[in-house]
DNA sequence: TTGCCCATGTAATTCGTTACATGATTTC
DNA sequence: GAAATCATGTAACGAATTACATGGGCAA
């Protein structure tokens, strides 16, 4: 996955909004992103690290409390330019790898009622991430007024809302498919 | 990405069905998996060495054509047994990384009609995937009774086609929203 | 006093991409 | 004679995960 480190511009994008520390992006990504973009600490800091030395973040020590340490970034002028061209560049069509469609495009090798309680599992899961989603929803579109930015949050989490419910359809039109295979094959018997 | 190579069982996968040549195998990833995981020749090749250390394949120079040595590799028992225990593991939760987004979520930055103009061609793109796994789609209901193989090949076709058409639905939604969105903010003026 | 949350980081490892390198054969 | 396809590989690099390491404050 070379190339284009994309993480920077998560931490970009977040940092333009108001300064963080390294912690709080964390608990950001997993507040709001978290459904289509990831990053762990050992990732976050040097990635921090990075931005710092290229001059597109800057760091404060802050104490507001009396705990360990707390740094805090800011993005800089140049960090913003950075963040603007990354947004106006073209975005290149995305790969994305499925480990549980491998697994089933294998599928003739295991028994069919595995099949039946692995997508019972990836439905369930998406079942409750689509529920998430769905409270996201509503509690966007209240604020919708405020901000630009819940407007564009929204946007995102409506790909979500298709991206689940298409899951649920799938798994649901699969069972079936599978359900049916096992019966024609005991009636063979 | 560390973890678990997922390739190694691609390519285990694919050598179980018939023996196969490097070549080969990207060939084979091509032409049917492509839309859910890919591979190249610089992780095909070094992969394949490495199985073949663990003795979960074998090689044979196979000179069926004039042409450049040609190896051929074929899955071994306990290559077998390998591909089975992945199959039978349990499949954690995909994490997806969708770059657009991304941009879109951080997406006050820049121009709407930028946006839209992504949006748009993300549609395109979802749309010509589409008619190529309705294709699949159509092919393969043909052949079905055939073997177990186009079963599954079918149901991991069918996810393909649920997600494509979820990403236009949302390509559709988002765009109206995003019109309106113009349309109001010239009214303000 | 146990455990959770705040808070920062490093090191090892490995997966995956990109670019490079080579060369024969077939097709137009 | 040029271009496409068949065919095999290596090297460099970077992104990301995992595990490890440390320590204070607060609440039950």
């Amino acid at each position: 996955m070379p190339k284009e480190n994309k993480t920077r511009y998560v931490i970009l994008g977040l940092l333009n909004h108001q300064p963080l520390s390294g912690y709080d992006i964390k608990k950001r990504i997993e507040m709001s992103i978290t459904y289509f973009w990831d990053a762990g600490y050992g990732q976050i800091y040097p990635t921090l690290k990075q931005l710092l030395n290229e001059g597109l973040v800057t760091v404060r020590e802050a104490e507001n409390t009396g705990r360990t340490a707390r740094k805090e970034y800011t993005i800089t002028e140049s960090g913003k330019k950075e963040l603007q061209r990354w947004l106006s560049a073209p975005t290149e069509p995305e790969t994305i790898r499925y480990e549980m469609l491998l697994k089933l495009f294998f599928g003739s090798q295991i028994k069919t009622k595995q099949h039946l309680a692995s997508i019972a599992k990836f439905r369930s899961t998406s079942q409750i991430n689509l529920q998430r989603i769905e409270l996201y929803e509503k509690n966007l579109k209240k604020h919708l007024t405020e901000s630009d930015d819940h407007f564009f949050y929204l946007l995102t989490v409506l790909f979500g809302k298709h991206l689940f419910q298409a899951y649920i359809q799938w798994a649901d039109e699969a069972s079936d498919l599978l359900a049916e295979k096992i019966k024609s094959k005991e009636r063979e018997k």
